[in-house]
DNA sequence: GAAACTGTGTGACCTTGTCACGGAACAATG
DNA sequence: CATTGTTCCGTGACAAGGTCACACAGTTTC
C-alpha cells in the first residue's frame, strides 16, 4: 500500500463528494481534514485479505476496490465495488464490532481515498449523529445488496444475471459503447466459470445481441430489449 | 401477531440473557424495563414480508424466528435464525437507517420477546455506548455470516453442506439423537430443491450415514466421520 | 520468427434444479 | 375399519451450470 503525503485541498474535494460531510459542523469538518491521510493505492494492491483486522477506514475519492470471497478451487465471487463517493463499509463494521475482515478486497484500478485511524473513527462514530447517520445508512444498504446477490445466485439463472451485468456496464456510459473485460473477468464478478461464461456470450452473439473480439464485447441494440 | 401484557419480570428475565443489559447503568435498566413490551407470538404468524418498514426491535427470550428470501418459483432460502438470546439485527438496521426490510421473516416456533419502540431504540443507540456497542458487534457477525453464507452458495457442493447442516444439529444435542425435519424443511434451510435432498439423503441412507423413517433422519456414527 | 503467455472454443461428464408423476404413511371421518 | 384426503417421499427424464482436458488463436518477448 502506497502512501503520500498531499495538500489539504485534495482531501477536502475527496470528502466533499461525500454528502453527510457537508452537513457537519465545521470544527468537525476542520477534524476530518486534519486526521485524514491522504492515501494512492496502486492497482493490484491488496486492499485487505479474509481475516484481517482493520486499522483504518477508507473515504474513497477515485478508482475501485473490489470486495471479493475466494473459494478452494480458486473460483472468485464479487461482493460489491468500492468507486468514487463510497466507502468499504465492511472496513467500518469490523472496526466498530472489533471483529476480523470477512473476505478479501483487491485495488481493481488505481484507487485515492483519505483514510481515518480506527479509533479516531469510532470515537467519532460515538459522538456525532451525522456520521452515525451514515455509517447507518452505508451499512444497511450494502446488508440489503447482499442479501439480494444471495437471492439472484440462488433463484436466478445465470444467462439473465449476464445480460444484466452487460446492460449494467451500459448504464453508466448510455450509449453501446464495448466493454473492454475478458470472459474470465466477468465470472469473478458472477461467482462463475470461464468456460461457462464464454459459452453463453457466444450464444449471445449467435442470436445477435453483441460482438466479441478478444477482450472485447460490443453490445447491439438487441441486447437492450431483453 | 399476537399480544398480551405480562408483569415486569418476565421483561426482566427475557432481557437477562443479554450480555449487555448487564453492564447498562441502573437508569438504562430500567428504562429498557419500563419502555418494552413483552410479546407473545404463534408459531407460523409473519414477523415481517420483504419491503416492510421497521417500527419496533425485538430481543428474543424463546422460540425461533426465521429470516429468509424467496424466488419467484416460490422456492426459499432460510438467512438465518433467531432465537434465544438473539436480536433480529436487520431490523436495528432498518430502524436505524430508516430504510425497508430486505427479507421475509416467520415465527418458526412459537416465540416469546421483549419489543422496543424503533424511534426510543435510535434514540438509545445514539446516547448509550453499551447499546451501540451490542449493536454494531452484531450487526457485523450478521454481516460475516451472510457472507459465508455466499461463499457456501456459490463454492460448496450441496451433499457436504447438507452433512454440515445435519451435523450441526447434532451438537446443539451432543449424542446421535433424531432430527425431526421434513425433506422439504432441510431444502428451505439450504435454499435447495425437495427433490435434490431426498436423493442426497437416500443416498446418505445406502452408504449408511443415517436411517430414515417420515419426518424423521437418525444420524448413525459414520456420519460423524465425514 | 520462435517461444511463451493470455484469452477463447469445445466436448464429455457430473451435480443440481425442474417437472411430472406415483405411491406410502398418516390423520380424520363416517 | 374402510374411505378419503393430506402430507411426505421416491424416481425418471431433462435442462442448467460447474469441472476437466485440451486445442488453438492473438499478443508479447526476445
Amino acid at each position: 500500500m502506497s502512501k503520500k503525503s498531499i495538500p489539504d485541498d485534495s482531501k477536502l474535494e475527496i470528502l466533499q463528494l461525500f454528502p453527510f460531510f457537508k452537513k457537519l459542523s465545521d470544527s468537525y469538518q476542520s477534524k476530518l481534514i486534519e486526521n485524514g491521510e491522504f492515501v494512492s493505492l496502486p492497482a493490484g494492491a491488496h486492499y485487505f485479505e479474509e481475516g484481517n483486522s482493520c486499522n483504518g477506514i477508507a473515504l474513497v475519492g477515485s478508482g475501485d476496490i473490489r470486495v471479493f470471497k475466494r473459494g478452494e478451487t480458486g473460483r472468485e465471487i464479487t461482493l460489491y465495488h468500492v468507486e468514487r463517493g463510497e466507502t468499504c463499509i465492511l472496513t467500518a463494521s469490523c472496526i466498530l464490532a472489533q471483529s476480523a475482515y470477512p473476505a478479501a478486497a483487491i485495488v481493481d484500478r488505481h484507487t485515492t481515498a483519505v483514510l481515518f485511524p480506527g479509533d479516531l473513527f469510532r470515537d467519532w462514530v460515538a459522538r456525532n449523529e451525522v456520521i452515525r447517520q451514515f455509517v447507518f445508512f452505508t451499512l444497511a444498504s450494502r446488508m440489503g445488496a447482499v442479501m439480494t446477490l444471495i437471492e439472484e445466485l440462488t433463484f436466478r439463472k445465470l444467462d439473465e444475471r449476464l445480460i444484466d451485468f452487460l446492460k449494467g456496464k451500459l448504464n453508466s456510459k448510455q450509449t453501446l459503447v464495448e466493454i473492454r473485460m475478458t470472459h474470465e473477468e466477468i465470472a469473478i464478478e458472477l461467482g462463475s466459470a470461464r468456460e461457462v461464461i464464454s459459452r453463453l456470450l457466444k450464444d449471445f452473439e449467435r442470436r445477435g445481441l453483441l460482438k466479441q473480439s478478444r477482450g472485447v464485447i460490443l453490445p447491439q441494440e438487441a441486447l437492450l430489449r431483453y
